[in-house]
RNA sequence: GCCCCUGUGUCCCAACCGGCAGAGGAAGUCGCCUUAAAAGCGAUCAGUUGCGGGUUCGAGUCCCGCCGGGGGCACCA
């Protein structure tokens, strides 16, 4: 393995005097991390108060909690870098920092490994969290460990419990039998949002339909509350998962029509075009839905179950694609239009999906090109109700949905405004009660059961006499039994349900026989309220102490993986709305910022195993240490952009990381020196690039700040050799403020640096260099004298130069004068103090 | 199909409110160091800002169209 050369003196002098030119990164490391664990520097509320004596502002900064799946790896690498700047320029700058980190440990991969190495999840679990803490100790992320949980442990998940058990009491946690998405691999029951392209999100099985009573959360209940929270999100949340959230959500404005359907109940549906009624010349149900077998004539029966067994048999996937021909079979009813009393024949496809709006459609296939498609294959009539100017779609076959004139549309006929159309029709249809304006969502509730081991149990008692029974407070948490390999083989129901002795309870209601509900919770449910549990990890009369959460909510900055836009960034949302109306939060929103990272992939593609490109974290810390790989990672490009590791250097990173070291052995004056005395030129460099670092860091440029301490660097160096020398106080003052900004990216050489200019450790904590005003304001400054918008001369001008005074000055130049000889001079444009353009 | 983001030296990327296209890094080239090479140190090279049009005294930046790359939604009525 390759290893950083030991230090080594200088070839060209062999004085031993002479200052040695690299240090051991590995040295280094080992030496620092000793120091930093007996300091604890980022212990949450070890600010010291203000110069007014008020205690320091608080600022939360959160990262996604990771998975404990084998040690950390380069995301994480990446993603925790990038964290750690934040959070490490909030301690500089002053502020009391919280910034916790546990682990999101029930899940999957444990119960799958506990299978084939006949153990306890729990053992692969705890396991790979102590590597990884090891890790991250290593890594030098300032966590405040002192904090740390997971989500696994009972003290944890029996508040998981609690609050499912709250939920449940304001009648957001229901059971339901429904189709539900199943994948056959997993064993187990997936929510819609993982299920992706028809596939398992985790293992990619073809996921399949099961019908199956399972848990609920009723997220829908604040679907309106959750898409205006966006707004207020908007400018502090990036823009892809604002815009994923609302997608999601998929509000739409319209109405609810009741058709009359003789002999039975009326049937409702649900439109966005209530004005095109007049157009609707079928109604289309879903096939599966309970609806179709209610409506079905006995004579056409026969044909629906047979198209039921046809439509089962397509997978999601078939169902996915949108190009596919229309099917379906009428039911052999009609139902009655309440605008005009027509009869229009009602049909069931598998089009028509059944759990969004109400399961039923009025087909307008004139203006839509579903149902126009659908009127083709059965021969239907299309009826044209809205003149856009555009060719019939009766003969075309392409439905037109702009606005135009209404026809055919009684009351609505010369008509052309479509919101006047709307609200007319559904007036209409609520002064004879046949129908109201209404919203509708996409968004579904969120089905949160789980037949699997390793997860949160569902602290729910099933009695023959008492139905439901919730396990009362005291006796919380439900702990998982005892179970280990074979006993967790996925077999089509929990693993908890083969667990006898634990399943078969007394009723906590009447103490008869009953049994525990066996599925666990989604793991989701477990991350929707971990960043309260920060605020208070200890504490045992509920599931947070409400004044923590008061003092350090919400996150002033959440950074983590863009593929958690619409999952656990809804849920947390979720929870946190429910958890405000309980009267235990005083906000709405517990993210307040939010950082998405991109991926570290390596030559244009994903590091994977199959195609042999992984890059390892370790084998890069080896080569080349923490901090070159941390800088590395940063400096490679916006946060949020993807990191071609081919296209990085971190021996670049190591180089540069030695010259910044190399300066603080350099330096010759003493700490405290009075900078004021110092070389002007090097302090204005200094000045600025400590003040426009505080800017940068404010927007998450971090690449930016490092390519500025990179300049701090070679000015510096400059200085020293060929300028006012290493004695000059603003060499110290230039290689100090180098020290504290590297602190938030490479914290072992920024501690060394700080040693080797005479300070006490830590560097950590040694707060923001301050800036005098008075060096940012420059004496002079170059404009640009432009002829016909080309430059021909610079003027060395001050600052606040007149626009009279530039012109004139400009008018004189000698190349000007040149430039604009023998022309009209038509209009001079001045900018002062930066520019003239002179029009000719 | 609809919506959003994006395109700058060989590569990764900077460029405030429209005002000198270049901060930083990598690669290349040339030196210094070395018996030599690597490493290190120093210097240096690098352009029709994807294409076409428009607005403007002036466009990488704003507007329109097209092309390439990335992402979201997609039988959601």
């Amino acid at each position: 393995m390759p290893r950083v050369r030991p230090a080594h003196t200088r070839k060209r002098s062999m004085d031993e005097h002479e200052q040695p030119t690299t240090y051991d990164v590995h040295a280094v490391q080992s030496k620092w991390r000793a120091v930093w664990d007996e300091l604890e520097p980022f212990r949450a509320g070890s600010a010291a108060p203000g110069p007014d004596g008020q205690p320091a502002e608080k600022r939360y900064a959160l990262t996604m909690f990771p998975y404990p799946s084998g040690d950390l790896h380069m995301g994480h690498a990446e993603v925790t870098a990038l964290h750690d700047v934040i959070a490490r320029y909030w301690w500089q700058k002053g502020y009391d920092v919280l910034n916790p980190m546990g682990w999101d440990s029930f899940g999957l991969p444990a119960e799958n490994a506990a299978f084939r190495n006949d153990e306890h999840p729990a053992t692969y679990t705890y396991a790979n969290i102590a590597t990884q803490l090891d890790s991250f100790r290593n890594y030098a992320i300032s966590f405040d460990w002192s904090r740390r949980f997971n989500t696994s442990d009972p003290e944890y998940y029996r508040w998981t419990q609690w609050l499912f058990l709250k939920f449940r009491e304001r009648g957001l946690a229901y059971r339901k039998n429904s189709p539900v998405n199943w994948c056959p691999h997993d064993q187990t029951v997936l929510a819609n949002e993982q299920v992706v392209d028809g596939r398992c999100e985790r293992c990619g099985a073809e996921v399949t339909k099961r019908e199956l009573t399972q848990w609920y959360f009723k997220i829908t209940d604040y679907a309106q509350e959750l898409l205006d929270g966006l707004d207020e999100l908007e400018a502090t949340w990036p823009a892809r998962v604002v815009t994923a959230q609302r997608n999601w959500i998929g509000r739409s404005e319209g109405a609810h029509v009741t058709f009359e359907i003789a002999g039975h109940d009326p049937v409702t549906v649900f439109t966005t075009r209530p004005d095109t009624l007049y157009g609707a010349t079928f109604m289309v149900v879903a096939a599966d839905a309970p609806l179709a077998a209610s409506l079905v004539t006995d004579e056409q029966r026969p044909a629906l179950e047979a198209y039921l067994d046809e439509v089962r048999k397509a997978s999601d996937i078939d169902r996915l694609a949108t190009d596919r021909p229309k099917s379906g079979v009428p039911l052999g009813v009609t139902a009655t239009n309440p605008v005009n009393g027509e009869q229009l024949p009602v049909w069931a496809s598998d089009y028509v999906l059944a759990d969004y709006g109400t399961g039923a459609i009025m087909a307008v296939p004139a203006h839509d090109q579903r149902d126009l498609d659908f009127a083709k294959a059965f021969d239907l009539p299309v009826r044209m109700v809205v003149d856009t100017g555009e060719d019939d779609p009766a003969a075309t076959y392409v439905a037109t949905t702009g606005d135009g004139t209404y026809v055919n549309s009684g009351p609505l006929d010369g008509l052309r405004d479509k919101a006047a159309g709307i609200r007319t029709i559904i007036e209409r249809l609520e002064a004879d009660g046949s129908g109201t304006g209404t919203v509708n969502f996409r968004l579904r509730d969120w089905l949160l059961s789980r037949q699997r081991y390793w997860g949160c149990p569902i602290p729910i008692v099933h009695c023959e006499k008492d139905g439901e029974v919730a396990v009362p407070e005291d006796q919380l948490p439900v702990l998982l039994p005892e179970l280990r390999g074979a006993d967790l083989k996925p077999q089509g129901v929990s693993p908890l349900a083969a667990a006898t002795d634990w399943v078969e309870v007394e009723c906590p209601t009447c103490g008869g026989p009953a049994t525990r509900d066996s599925d666990t919770m989604d793991t989701f449910v477990d991350s929707s309220w971990y960043f309260l549990r920060y605020c208070s990890p200890q504490y045992t009369d509920g599931p947070f102490d409400v004044e923590a959460v008061r003092q350090w909510m919400p996150a002033d900055i959440y950074v983590g993986g863009v593929e958690h836009a619409v999952l656990h960034l809804l849920y947390a949302r979720f929870f946190t709305k429910v958890l405000r109306d309980m009267g235990m939060l005083d906000f709405s929103e517990p993210f307040a910022a939010q950082l998405n990272q991109g991926q570290v992939i390596n030559e244009g593609k994903k590091m994977s195993k199959s195609l042999g490109n992984g890059v390892q974290l370790g084998s890069q810390l080896e080569e080349f240490g923490v901090d070159a790989v941390r800088l590395t990672l940063v400096f490679a490009g916006p946060p949020e952009d993807d990191i071609d590791w081919a296209d990085v250097s971190p021996g670049g990173s190591l180089r540069f990381l030695q010259r910044a070291w190399r300066l603080s052995g350099d330096v010759t004056s003493e700490p405290g020196v009075d900078v004021g005395t110092g070389d002007v030129a090097l302090r204005r460099v200094t000045a600025r690039t400590v003040h426009d670092a505080d800017e940068l860091l404010a927007s998450f440029r971090f690449n930016v700040v490092v390519a500025r301490v990179m300049e701090l660097v070679n000015a510096t160096r400059k200085a020293i050799d060929s300028g006012c020398g290493p004695a000059d106080p603003a060499v110290r003052e230039a290689v100090e403020a180098v020290a504290v900004l590297l602190s938030l990216v490479a914290p072992y050489t920024a501690e060394e640096m700080w040693s080797r200019l005479g300070h006490e450790p830590t560097v950590a904590r040694a707060g923001w260099p301050s800036v005098d005003p008075a060096l940012l304001v420059t004496e002079s400054v170059t404009a640009v004298v432009q002829v016909k918008g080309k430059v021909k001369a610079r003027l060395e001008v001050s600052p606040d130069v007149s626009a009279a005074d530039l012109e004139a000055l400009a008018l004189t130049d000698e190349a000007v004068v040149r430039a604009i000889e023998g022309q009209q001079v038509r209009r001079v444009i001045v900018r002062e103090p930066n520019l003239v353009n002179i029009v000719v």
